[in-house]
DNA sequence: CATTTCACCTGGTGGC
DNA sequence: TGCCACCAGGTGAAAT
C-alpha cells in the first residue's frame, strides 16, 4: 500500500487517535521478518512509555516516545535505556497500522498489538511481511532520519542536482530512496506521466526544464493524494479503516491497454527496474 | 562507486 | 471447482 500519500495518510490518522496515550501493555507475534530490533526489547522499551506524538519522514512512520517514566521500570533498566525513544514503524508492501478496540477481532497476520491506557489497541498487520518495526533509544541510538530529500520540500536546484550525471532510467532514479524519500511505483509513473516524461529517459538527460516540470508535478501529484487520503490499490486503509480515493484520479499506474485520459492513446505497459511501468506513448517523450 | 537483478512473502485474479 | 502462472504499494543484499 504505502508510498509516501499513504504513510501521510496513516501517520495523522494515527497520531490524531492515539496521541498522549500510555502503552500499557505489548504483544508482538513470533516471525522474525517484522523486527528489525528483536521483539522483546521493543516490547521491555514501549511498556510504560507515551505515545507523544506520530509522524511521517520518507516511507517511515516515526512514534515518538516519552522517557521511561515509570520509577520501578525505571530502576530496572540500565541507565542508557531509561530516555526518549522513537518505534519506527515502515509499512513495506502490505502493512496497517491500526487503532482498534480491544473485541475487535484480530485480523490473519497481525504481527504487534500495544494495548493503550484507554483500553485500545495499536495494531500492526502485514500479509507479506515485507514492513519492518524498529526501537530507538536515544540514549544510545542517532534519531531516524531518511538517507534522500522529501520531495514535498525540495528546491528546484537541489532537485536537478540529485540526477546530474546518472545514467539510470529516471523512472530508477525516482524509486531510489537515498536521492528521494517517499515516491514508490504509483507515484513515479502518475509524476512522470504529469511531467510529459517517458520513464525509460537516461535521468542525466533530462533538460533543466524537464527536470522542473518533473519536480512540480511529483509534489502536486503527491499533495493531491494526500488530500484525497491515498491510493488504495486494493486494500489500503488508514488508522481508521478507510479507504483513500486517489486511485480515481490515476492517469496511468495500472491502466495498460486503457485509453490515455488526454489523447486516447493506449496506455503501455513494461518492465523497468522489475518494476510494472505504465506510460503514455503520445504525451510522453 | 553506480547500477541491475533477485529474493524475500502472501494473496488475488484470470486463463484453461 | 481446481490448478497454475502471473501480478501486486518495497527494499536490501549480491552480482555485474
Amino acid at each position: 500500500m504505502p508510498e509516501l500519500p499513504e504513510v501521510e495518510t496513516v501517520a495523522r490518522s494515527v497520531d490524531r487517535r492515539v496521541r498522549g496515550q500510555r502503552i500499557v501493555e505489548v504483544w508482538f507475534g513470533s516471525h522474525r521478518e517484522p523486527f528489525k530490533t528483536p521483539p522483546a526489547q521493543q516490547a521491555r522499551a514501549l511498556e510504560g512509555r507515551e505515545l507523544l506524538s506520530i509522524h511521517r519522514t520518507g516511507k517511515h512512520i516515526v512514534c515518538e516516545l516519552s522517557a521511561a517514566l515509570d520509577e520501578g521500570t525505571r530502576k530496572s533498566m540500565r541507565r542508557e535505556a531509561a530516555g526518549a525513544a522513537q518505534w519506527i514503524v515502515h509499512l513495506g508492501m502490505t502493512g496497517r497500522l491500526l487503532v482498534s478496540h480491544p473485541d475487535n477481532p484480530v485480523a490473519a497476520h497481525t504481527h504487534a498489538r500495544l494495548r493503550l491506557g484507554d483500553g485500545r489497541e495499536l495494531r500492526f498487520v502485514d500479509p507479506r511481511r515485507f514492513g519492518r518495526l524498529e526501537l530507538r533509544l536515544l540514549d544510545r541510538d542517532e534519531p531516524f532520519t531518511a538517507a534522500g530529500a522529501e520531495p514535498l520540500t525540495i528546491g528546484a536546484a537541489e532537485f536537478a542536482a540529485l540526477f546530474r550525471g546518472r545514467k539510470l532510467a529516471i523512472k530508477a532514479a525516482l524509486l531510489n530512496q537515498s536521492l528521494l524519500t517517499g515516491v514508490g511505483n504509483i507515484y513515479a509513473d502518475e509524476s512522470l506521466f504529469h511531467a510529459g516524461i517517458r520513464p525509460t529517459r537516461a535521468a542525466g538527460r533530462l533538460t533543466r526544464a524537464e527536470l522542473e516540470r518533473l519536480r512540480v508535478a511529483l509534489r502536486s501529484v503527491l499533495q493531491n493524494s494526500i488530500q484525497a487520503g491515498g491510493s488504495s490499490v486494493s486494500d489500503y486503509v488508514d488508522a481508521d479503516g478507510v479507504k483513500g480515493f486517489y486511485q480515481l484520479d490515476h492517469c496511468v499506474y495500472l491502466r495498460g491497454g486503457q485509453p490515455c485520459r488526454s489523447c486516447q492513446s493506449a496506455i503501455r505497459r513494461i518492465l523497468l527496474a522489475g518494476r510494472g511501468t505504465h506510460y503514455c506513448p503520445q504525451c510522453q517523450k
